[in-house]
DNA sequence: CTGAAAGCGCTTACAG
DNA sequence: CTGAAAGCGCTTACAG
């Protein structure tokens, strides 16, 4: 059942069929009932394909994240898709592993769907949105980067400062008289080597620059108990420890619960990202809210300005805040 | 740049620039080597819109799931992705929060789409797939039901066999000493009331009928905390709870460890999904994995078939299995 | 207010 | 092996 079949049923052109189906109106009150009636009885539901070829838009956007499974990234896209779908997009869902090969496959095949723009959301797309064929494509359509900033034209940032955030969880754990930090690094992205200066940095502002120490692993909840006993069984004394991720900080606070260190008696421990791994663990984890529904209603109104109002690309930067739970 | 431009640069016809670009072997190699020649230097892409009106299929599938940032929903929507990902299909999500009205909708939406399919992840679809238009859209395309059953023609089933899932878990601590169960429920989706009747009638079995109390609430970890409290402060005995899902299993177990409760000395617990929650609570919650990320292969390759093949609607059952950890 | 016609960018019989 | 032409289902000037 198509334009045609409607048009010929109410004795109409297939451009009226059209009007009526746009809201134009240009229509008669009495030529649009009948049209509308028959639109009716057969539930007719124009091709938006068809209205995508002529309109040069499928009303499309596409999520390339790294893995919707980790809540940062899920919590991220939920409300990405929300806000578009509210504005009348449907969105297109891409777990690329932050892979970069995987990334360019996607990338080709959603713009061959004509995607009206795209999302990126992870700082891991500071580092492999580079080359020349990932440039080419990036540059086909309006783009935001959820927590990083492109260097390229039509690419719209939400920063995040995460270097302001960990400071936030260091100058906490000093004003309440910790003296021996260490920092669990976990991931290796521009925002987690924010995230590691930022903890050098306040160290360094409260005149414990020796103190700060930082220890390398992954974002998993198996590494960050290992790191946390590599920390407590080294020569340095210990009275906090400092995570990159939530995940990493519930690791570490089970191994020290398990090894019968007092949290926080003995060591402070704080995460970041205020997900629901934070407020799961018991004692529930001091950690810091980067701000994840704020940054995507941003991605949204800044890629869908670009979309719309044919806008440029701008930045916007969002501070974190500390959520003090009772791990600290 | 468009074919036409293409066929016109290689001097050929467009015809012939659609057989390359279909890998038509009815091409001389001279030709093919032109055109190819030709398309790589402009680094052309066809429209996959224009391919779609032809024929009829844009190869993208549509999940309609309640929630995405739920680590059970998130898990599923991933692994359907990335199936569908691998097979050539683009993926629209859709978080529609259960909400009858919202799934309306989205389904017209991606039906305006011509989406080749749609998969649709939780058992509240179950209850709310009903109605005149709900159902006349719902036939239009091959659907599959993660965790339930549709009552449509075209409609395939994955379901999950969840009344023995919490008669593993009722099995289990019955076999450990444990007499005093309660249930706490906390959805009312039909999967829900096959999880509480799971309880009863394993406990009945057990010839524990009259010491299996049913409490109910809603699944969150507040909603768990405060359940458990209900049921400590009860008159009744109480040595094991079991739940409906690892966030309000998570919720219990906090508050018991909070009140000082030991876990499982005085009273064990069970959540349900096996879930990275299970995983992150100390000590680690004896859950049931109800194996979603099997059930999200299943769907890819039912729903694969019936857009590939034409396939016939099926239904198929996965058994759960228990996951022991430190609660139990 | 309405319709005939061109065009969006492809694929696919059909002829040759 | 190749091309001319029709068709997919719409929208949108253009005329009237």
């Amino acid at each position: 059942m198509n334009i045609y079949d409607i048009a010929r049923e109410a004795g109409v052109s297939i451009a009226t069929v059209s009007r009526v189906l746009n809201h134009k109106n240009t229509v008669s009150p009495a030529t649009r009932a009948r049209v509308e009636q028959v639109l009716a009885q057969h539930s007719y539901t124009p091709s938006a394909i068809a209205r995508g070829l002529v309109s040069k838009s499928m009303r499309t956007v596409a999520i390339l994240t790294v893995d919707i499974r980790f809540p940062h990234y899920a919590n991220t896209a939920y409300t990405i898709e929300r806000e578009f779908s509210h504005r009348g997009y449907d969105v297109l869902l891409c777990n690329t592993g932050g892979n970069r090969d995987t990334v360019l496959r996607y990338l080709r095949a959603v713009l061959k769907k004509q995607v009206d723009g795209i999302v990126l959301v992870g700082s891991v797309f500071n580092e492999i949105c580079h080359g020349e064929e990932m440039r080419s494509l990036l540059c086909r359509v309006p783009i935001v980067l959820a927590n990083g900033k492109l260097d390229l034209p039509g690419a719209s940032s939400v920063l995040v400062d995460d270097r302001a955030g960990v400071a936030l969880a260091v100058d906490h754990l000093v004003s309440r008289g910790r003296r021996h930090l260490f920092y669990i690094q976990d991931k290796y992205t521009t925002s987690a080597e924010d995230k590691c200066a930022g903890f050098l940095q306040a160290m360094e502002r409260a005149g414990l620059g020796p103190a700060g120490r930082v220890v390398r692993t992954h974002d998993t909840l198996e590494d960050g108990m290992q790191a946390a006993r590599d920390i407590l069984a080294g020569d340095l004394p210990c009275d906090a420890i400092v995570c990159g991720e939530d995940l990493t900080a519930a690791g570490a606070l089970k191994a020290l619960l398990r090894d019968g260190v007092a949290v926080p008696g003995q060591v402070a421990v704080t995460g970041y990202n205020n997900s629901a791994y934070a407020y799961l663990c018991e004692p529930v984890l001091t950690t810091v809210d980067n701000k994840g529904e704020q940054a995507a209603q941003l991605c949204v109104q800044l890629l869908g300005s670009c979309i719309e109002k044919g806008g440029s690309a701008a930045t916007v930067t969002i501070q974190p805040e500390l959520v003090a739970g009772k791990t600290s």
